[in-house]
RNA sequence: GUGCCAGUAGCUCAGCUGGAUAGAGCAACGGACUUCUAAUCCGUCGGUCGGGUGUUCGAAUCAUCUCUGGCACGCCA
């Protein structure tokens, strides 16, 4: 047993089916089908340690007012075996379960026993997903967008690993198609104006007109001179994109790597064309009748997918579109590579795509399940309490790269988790740099080194810890201990619930909690100097809560310092 | 115009598969360092959960209408 939580579970269900059970034999309740029964940790501590709605789930069926299920059934329980002390009914009829200690104390030892593994559960029974996330155009720099889809992303793939899924990071390379036909336009236009002078050479209106591109344009005469000027445009274009393509890509790497990100796998758009997977896949759903012709063009069939109008699949000029890829690329993931459930983060602009992209794999004998998207809303940057759209070294568009040269990976990665993906984020530069007590960064952090620096201390003075078996936890009875053991159970529960949810960052906020937690112990309770007993029980309890900080910022990302 | 997301304390946000007196941080105010890190803690103040109606034992949560903000509606991605 490793969660706690589940063991109480358990017994909270056994003792009111038992009660049920016994109520019906006496004949004082008819019998019920329990369902949708809650064991929860009630908002007041006064109402117990777990609470159950039983007696209000089943009030339909018992035909009875829930309060007087709730007596019938308290009548009849035994807490046998259980950490269960004694119940109370209250409110309109919930039964509220108040517990010995030792299941705060049982779990200290769980703890202490799996130390790192804690918090693991076994939610994905080894589930193969593929969590996609960033996968940025590689035509420019990465901007905030990315950078908030990133730290969710990579933040989301760890959750589901410690919840038991398989998990792969994945970056999808848009390698081909539109924007790299722009991207090749822009870079011709910037090379020609180099050769030929500015002014002769009109640059394309929907080209891309960042700096980076005159940077390649330039690097690349550097090193070749003029030697494009008498190909033909279309070799011209290719070259340059195969020249400058692979610096971008490299270059995003080698940022999301700074940021913490590592992939699994880097997948390209191209290789999708090149091996005729998108040209299958569309002929498929043409076989199947899921499409049909327009204009010359060949269009994903939206009524009879449920959805509200027909998508161009391949233009009139035969070139597929990006749908088609997409819809190419998900059937590589869900078929051909056989993951159990493709995650995708998406900006919030996207969300247009969401049913269609689900609907149409589903000719393919998949279910709309099996493509999670997870929509996060846009990113504001403020400064001085406005709002910052340039970045003060370029004075251009924020990119990632500035972020973190301006606030830090722990920062940037904390603060993108601190909200769930669904809210609009307001990104505060100036709390994020500031080394004060409103920051939340260095709150967490805090409290890790905090701890180190405890036990440091003690060691210096030859005190160090015993193995749990020879420590007697009962001594751990003050209000701020049992809150903070109350709170470090939790954590296997939180890690169920980001993942059930997709929703790293509750993660984030409930290590503020445990720090706060651990802060306030610090504040009430001293371990060195204490008598024998009670510091050893202390000196566990310390060593617990590093022990989840300490897991749960790698989880994240974040350093863990040690000293502050 | 249609669709999606959001609207909760002065600010930033939790809570939303219906549950008890709606929470946290920041800000404001008042306290706590001769003792393991005061980057901390303790306390006070702060709310018509945008508004209306409905569903029910019970609604911030569900339905519906409405207001406000963001986004999307392309042979772009």
């Amino acid at each position: 047993m490793n969660n706690i939580f589940d063991k109480i579970r358990e017994q909270i269900f056994n003792v009111v089916q038992n009660a049920f059970k016994a109520c019906e034999q006496k004949g004082t309740l008819p019998h019920v089908q329990i369902s949708d029964m809650s064991v929860e940790v009630p908002r007041e501590r006064n109402f117990g340690d777990f609470s159950t709605n039983v007696a209000m789930q089943v009030s339909k069926q018992t035909k009875l007012p829930p309060r007087k299920t709730a007596e019938l059934l308290s009548g009849e329980f035994d807490f046998t075996g259980t950490y269960i002390e004694r119940t109370e009914i209250a409110g309109p009829g919930f039964i509220n379960f108040y517990l010995s200690r030792d299941w705060l104390y049982d779990c200290v030892r769980i703890i202490q026993e799996k130390r790192e593994r804690y918090g693991e559960v076994d939610l994905g029974k080894g589930m193969k997903v593929n969590v996609e996330f960033v996968s940025a155009n590689p035509t420019g720099p990465l901007h905030m967008g990315n950078a908030r889809g990133g730290a969710l992303g990579d933040c989301l793939a760890s959750v589901l690993k410690k919840a038991g899924y398989d998990v792969t990071k994945e970056f999808y390379i848009n390698d081909a198609g539109n924007q790299i036909e722009k991207f090749g336009m822009s870079l011709e236009a910037r090379y020609l104006q180099l050769v030929l002078g500015e002014d002769k050479v009109e640059f394309p209106e929907d080209g891309y007109h960042g700096e980076d591109i005159i940077e390649h344009a330039k690097a690349y005469f550097s090193q070749h001179g003029d030697s494009l000027m008498d190909k033909p445009s279309e070799e011209r274009r290719r070259i340059l994109v195969d020249y400058a393509l692979p610096i971008n890509i490299q270059r995003i790497r080698d940022i999301l790597s700074a940021y913490g990100i590592e992939y699994d796998v880097w997948f390209s758009e191209k290789t999708l064309h090149d091996n005729g997977d998108v040209k299958r896949v569309v002929d498929y759903l043409t076989e199947k009748g899921y499409t049909l012709e327009k204009d010359g063009a060949i269009w994903l069939n939206g009524e009879k997918l449920g959805l509200e109008k027909d998508e161009v699949l391949i233009r009139n000029t035969g070139v597929p579109t990006y749908m088609a890829a997409d819809i190419a690329y998900h059937y590589n993931k869900l078929v051909t590579r056989g993951f159990d459930l493709a995650i995708d983060l998406w900006g919030a602009d996207h969300h247009g795509h969401v049913a269609r992209m689900k609907a149409a794999i589903t000719p393919f004998g998949l279910k709309k399940e099996q493509l999670e998207i997870v929509l996060f809303q846009l990113v504001r940057l403020f400064r001085n309490g406005e709002l910052a759209r340039m970045s003060k070294r370029t004075g251009k568009a924020i990119a990632l790269e500035d972020l973190l040269e301006e606030v830090g990976r722990d920062a940037a990665r904390f603060f993108f988790n601190l909200k769930s993906a669904g809210s609009h984020l307001d990104f505060d530069l100036d709390l994020a740099v500031k080394q004060s007590n409103d920051n939340p960064v260095f709150y967490v952090q805090y409290a890790h080194a905090r701890i180190c620096s405890m036990l440091r201390k003690l060691a210096e003075e030859g005190i160090r810890g015993k193995p749990v078996q020879e420590v007697d936890l009962t001594l751990l009875k003050e209000k701020e201990e049992i809150e903070l053991m109350r709170k470090l159970s939790e954590y296997p529960e939180e890690i169920a619930l980001s993942a059930k949810t997709l929703e790293p960052s509750r993660l984030t906020r409930y290590v503020m909690e445990v720090a706060a937690g651990f802060h306030s112990f610090y504040n009430a309770c001293r371990v060195k100097g204490e008598e024998e007993e009670l510091m050893m029980a202390r000196l566990i309890l310390v060593d617990c809560t590093r022990i989840v900080i300490r897991n749960i910022l790698e989880l994240i990302k974040i350093e863990a310092p040690e000293k502050m």
